[in-house]
DNA sequence: CTTGAAAGGAGATATAA
DNA sequence: TTATATCTCCTTTCAAG
């Protein structure tokens, strides 16, 4: 899909609020509401817009420490990766798990309440995952930046 | 605050997403229209709700490339931190600086077209800001898991 | 692309139970 | 606390320029 200008301007209001009016996002970008109506579908039938999700602070849900995990696994057969990766994506802990190249084979982000929570994890949930080698983690001392808007 | 099971069903919707109806969720949740729209603007007058946007597939806006660099600085003065964290907020291909404990000092998150793309970005604007010492990168092959949505 | 019109629906508040 | 009613505004589609 090709984007002029005004697609680019309103990828970026929608990726910063989705719950304005469109009459909102049409005085903004100087074009009519139906225009505007029309650009949104169209991103939206495109598959360039995914979806409109509520964004919540992880502090006030008790979720405020986050952890990132390197994760090695001990083989790389078809077989080990596949049950690592479907084992993974059920931990409700873990809000994103990359495949890397380099030193490691994954990459985890794992949001709980605390450090003792987080051993808990580690302990009982993320290390009963079979055919893991060795983890090692960082924790997040502050989120200096951290946006879900892509900038075209 | 605190949350009752209701409410953290409720989150759980909005953060898979945040345009139905409020009638939508009133029937999944069983309760009347008023009182889910009452626990929503509950829910984002107490700032459990940050916001609402629209997330886009980096694939259709040529950003479908995503790379992790670990950055150490040269010293951790508090000039020095924030110095780099304010250059680093206006580069727009990075969506997440996280300043991590352990070997590393920085984490990035960044998203660009390509590899070539990566590497212009690396030697022309990651580079040329002050005081880092050294940068490894990984790249990202799979992602596995991604998501916006916490669960409590 | 614009404007204007029209139907139906949802948001927001007030009121009753 | 819930449910109901009401009014206003928004969404969505269409037609014509």
């Amino acid at each position: 899909m090709n984007f002029d200008t005004i697609d680019i301007e309103l990828l970026a209001l929608l990726q910063e609020d989705c719950k304005k009016t469109t009459k909102e996002y049409a005085l903004k970008l100087g074009l009519s509401v139906t225009a505007v109506y029309e650009r949104i579908k169209r991103l939206e039938k495109n598959g360039v817009i995914q979806k409109y999700v509520a964004l919540v602070n992880k502090k006030e849900i008790e979720k405020g420490f986050t952890a990132l995990c390197h994760v090695k696994l001990t083989q790389h057969t078809k077989k080990y990766v596949s049950n690592f990766e479907r084992d993974i994506i059920k931990l409700t802990e873990i809000s994103e798990c990359l495949h890397l190249s380099g030193d490691y084979d994954y990459m985890l982000k794992i949001n709980v309440k605390d450090i003792e929570a987080y051993r808990e994890f580690i302990v009982s949930k993320l290390t009963a995952i079979n055919h893991i080698g060795s983890t090692q983690s960082s924790f997040v001392i502050a989120e200096v930046k951290h946006t879900t808007a892509i900038s075209i």
